[in-house]
DNA sequence: TTGATTTTGTACCGGTTCGGATAATATTCT
DNA sequence: AGAATATTATCCGAACCGGTACAAAATCAA
């Protein structure tokens, strides 16, 4: 009574033809395609090439390219936070902290065959954010939350007596923030990950005081 | 013997039709058109509608739309480089001389009709990055200046007192490119002007100690 | 006025875009 | 085996893309 009800998790299979592809893998490799070119500069041929999905299963599975794109967006700031917040986690000192995320966030924006790509955001959705309000409140979201997990390791850091009494813990949070985007668009500009990486160490520096 | 060599600066006119339209207005015109929808998002329909000339026209005038894209570029890092000298100029305060710089930038960003665009590089010139290499190369330069040209300002200001002596003059102009990068995308996401002063503000204060 | 010169306006070309319509295929259920 | 179901594969079409050919228009020189 209690097996083969249909809902049994991972056991009993779909009724038709299997899918050829394995829905998350494709979705990312859906994202690597505008990552690449950005969205107006791919085209769905591109993104069929890229997942091997042929053009009605696309659509399909994922829904029309500017869907496609919203959910790879998605994707991307999970990525994207699942990491910083790793990084930020343990009880390293702060400047041992914030190097951890700039590598961990190097690591992405370098990530991939070709030529680093920098952030998905930066390089893909603030072009499109003037025209498209529902992507511009996803950045800008995005970026707050950026804002905040700074903000309360901050002040963690203050607390612990690492940061004086009076820092201003805010601002401190928006250069963080900062440097992290100055990062990601010299990343996608070509500069080198080594270079980068004294950037990050240098600022991290001001910043600790 | 000296007037009429055909060289004669604004005097002569040229030989056949005369130009329905100016050159330099024209080229900024399609520059917003770039501005608005990036690169890839713009078609050559787009720039005849924002310029008034037909295609042809366009074409003898500017070159194929690459080479428009980039004439449009470099003018828009003469307008941000005089602006930004401007604003560094003059014997004001550290701290002042670099709010100045913000705001600039600023009208700069919340320019023209629409809503607004940030910055021309930021939202148009860093997607195309990775896959062409000129355009990459004018990035980095950009950067490298912007860089310098804050380290320039930052070294008086240590050299008349106002920052310690010790004061890591190359770190301190990295945040300051950063924290200009951040405002240029937040504007972009849909940030408010009076919220993005406001952010100026705060890390021009954490910059000068 | 006539001819030379330059720009404009229209219309078109071959290729690409996105989305969908239709038929073939592979699997499960009965 | 046969019906039902879900996915895949091929193809189509209307719109758009960047670029160009060609003739009409506007000016200057003689």
């Amino acid at each position: 009574m209690r097996d083969g009800t249909k809902e049994d998790k991972a056991a009993s299979k779909p009724r038709g033809r299997p899918r050829a592809y394995e829905p998350g893998i494709a979705l990312r490799r859906a994202g690597d395609a505008f990552w690449k070119a950005g969205y107006s500069g791919t085209s769905l041929d591109d993104i069929t090439a890229a997942t091997g999905m042929n053009r009605p299963s696309l659509r399909a599975a994922f829904g029309d390219k500017h869907t496609i794109y919203l959910k790879a967006l998605a994707d991307y700031w999970d990525l994207q936070f699942t990491a910083m917040r790793k990084a930020l986690a343990g009880d390293l000192r702060l400047k041992d902290s914030l190097v951890r995320v700039y590598d961990a966030s190097l690591s992405i924006y370098f990530s991939g065959d070709g030529p680093a790509r920098g952030c998905f955001v930066v390089g893909t959705a603030i072009t499109e954010a003037v025209e498209d309000p529902e992507i511009q409140r996803i950045i800008i979201d995005g970026f707050h939350t950026l804002d905040a997990d700074f903000e309360a390791r901050l002040r963690v850091a203050r607390d612990a007596g690492e940061l004086k009494k009076d820092a201003d813990i805010a601002a401190l949070a928006l250069l963080c923030t900062a440097t992290m985007h100055t990062i990601a668009m010299r990343a996608r500009a070509g500069a080198s990950r080594k270079d980068l990486r004294k950037l990050a160490k240098k600022a991290v520096g001001v910043i600790c005081g």
